[in-house]
RNA sequence: GGAGAGGUGGCCGAGCGGCUGAAGGCAGCGGUUUGCUAAACCGCCGUAGGGGUAACACUCUACCCAGGGUUCAAAUCCCUGCCUCUCCGCCA
């Protein structure tokens, strides 16, 4: 959510920044909703304070044992004003939470001004292509090869845009999974939080409004399959004021995550790229204002980290305003180079969301001088499990079909050097 | 799933429909006393929004789980929801 000051006091600004991510509604009615919340709120206030005086003036003439027929004639007349009053500030009040729930979020000025994703800057590149002496196979030929993916099979038990892991297939997925959790040990928290959450919960990441379509809803609870861990994750502190001195804290889970991947229909039809059920782990920061951007700058050096560890090239990205999502201010893509597409592909994103969230949230920290301000949630991918393996099947394919094991992983599998 | 109890300030815990933003205690902060510590004593001690001020002071409004309702007036009465606890049943 954004400030309300900065819309009162800086439409200008706010719609230009909002015209950089794609386009800006209009404010007129809000303009006009708002003023009269206002004026509403100081006439009840008015109101009210007068009816309090009078019901201590019955209280007294009560006690006295006087007659008090003619102020409770008056004030009975005041509450009937007040109520209608009420009704209407409730009105307004509520057509504008909605409208300012669907605002996205304003760019970071170091964002790269653009319309889609061909504007995306790139930042940096790490590691070399593997140089392959035949032409390199698509993970999905690899993995039903290998007899450690089973794409029609998933079909038979659920649908389309699933997949059953088998033997060392699924004992890589879990290798990984692990693998990241211990390399990240050290500076964050490890968490295992509910994977069903409510709408509350969805509205404070920014899920909802606006993209109820893209999720699984459970119809009986009116609760929602998470489409990432920073869902719970940054639930963790809704409604709470923590102290300065315990920021920054760092959290992270291991979860599944659920999709629908509604308007994606035709695209990445095959293999594991876009699956409406898939693994990852994800990293939470909750930060000091002023210091989000650094942490922000870690967060994605703590997601390459693991790139750089199972030794796949990859390059950073910076999205350029209009590919950037709902709720962020500031997001960076890490993208893995797959040789059997022949392209980079996204396995983590790493947003700094500033105080969108957490004034949907309602999260602050007090001050060491005792006033209390939103603070600055960030997270990113560290990194989505799938599309690792998607990674690790086409970057270390053989000429005769099988994969071997980068070293770093070959502790959690028991040793296996290679799948054939 | 069935039966019952309950949700009050950082914590514990009182609370009669009006004099309750809320007794009392603990913790915290400031001070007196003190060789130091401890103890004792005195004072302060919720949050948010509006007005006001150079800044205080001051003042108004809201908040006793959440949302409705009754009433001139609700922490207190009624309804719904959420959560916690106890007992029974079922169960990984």
């Amino acid at each position: 959510m954004l400030d309300v000051k900065l819309l009162r006091e800086n439409l200008n600004l706010v719609q230009s920044e909002l015209n950089k991510k794609g386009g800006a509604p209009s404010f007129d009615r809000w303009l006009q909703q708002d003023t009269r919340a206002r004026e509403l709120k100081v006439k009840i206030e008015e109101l009210r304070a007068r009816k309090n005086k009078a019901s201590e003036q019955i209280a007294e003439k009560k006690r006295k044992k006087e007659s008090a027929d003619s102020i409770l004639e008056e004030m009975k007349q005041v509450a009937q004003q007040v109520t209608e009053m009420q009704s209407e500030q409730v009105k307004v009040q509520e057509e504008n939470r909605q409208f300012l729930l669907t605002l996205p979020n304003l760019p970071h000025a170091s964002v790269p001004i653009g319309k889609t994703e061909h504007d995306n800057v790139e930042i940096r590149q790490w590691g070399n292509r593997p140089s392959l002496s035949f032409s390199p196979k698509s993970h999905w030929e690899i993995g039903e090869r290998l007899g450690i993916l089973d794409f029609e099979r998933a079909a038979k038990i659920m649908g389309a845009r699933f997949v059953l892991y088998q033997g060392l297939g699924a004992r890589l997925e879990r290798a990984l999974i692990n693998f990241m959790l211990d390399l990240h040990q050290s500076k964050y928290k490890e968490m295992i939080p509910p994977y069903i959450v409510n709408r509350e919960s969805m509205q404070v990441t920014g899920q909802l409004p606006k993209f109820e379509d893209d999720l699984f809803h459970l119809e009986a609870e009116d609760a929602f399959l998470i489409p990432t861990a920073e869902v719970p994750l940054t639930n963790i502190h809704r409604g709470e004021i923590l102290s300065e001195e315990q920021l920054p804290l760092h959290y992270m889970a291991y979860t599944p995550c659920f999709r629908r991947e509604a308007g994606s229909y035709g695209k990445d039809t095959k293999g594991l790229i876009r699956q409406h059920q898939f693994n990852k782990v994800e990293l939470v920061i909750f930060s000091l204002p002023d210091q989000s951007y650094e942490w922000l700058e870690r967060l994605v050096l703590d997601a390459e980290e693991v790139l750089k560890r199972l030794n796949l090239h990859y390059r950073v990205v910076s999205l350029c305003t209009g590919d950037l999502g709902f709720s962020s201010a500031k997001t960076y893509d890490i993208e893995v180079w797959l040789p059997g597409q022949g392209q980079y592909r996204e396995v983590s994103s790493c947003s700094n969301f500033e105080t969108f969230q957490a004034r949907r949230a309602d999260i602050r920290y007090r001050t060491t001088s005792g006033k209390t301000e939103y603070l600055h949630t960030l997270n990113g991918s560290g990194l989505a499990i799938g599309r690792t393996v998607v990674a690790i099947l086409e970057n270390y394919q053989q000429a005769d079909g099988s994969v071997v094991i980068p070293e770093v992983l070959r502790p959690y599998m028991g040793g296996v050097e290679r799948i054939t």
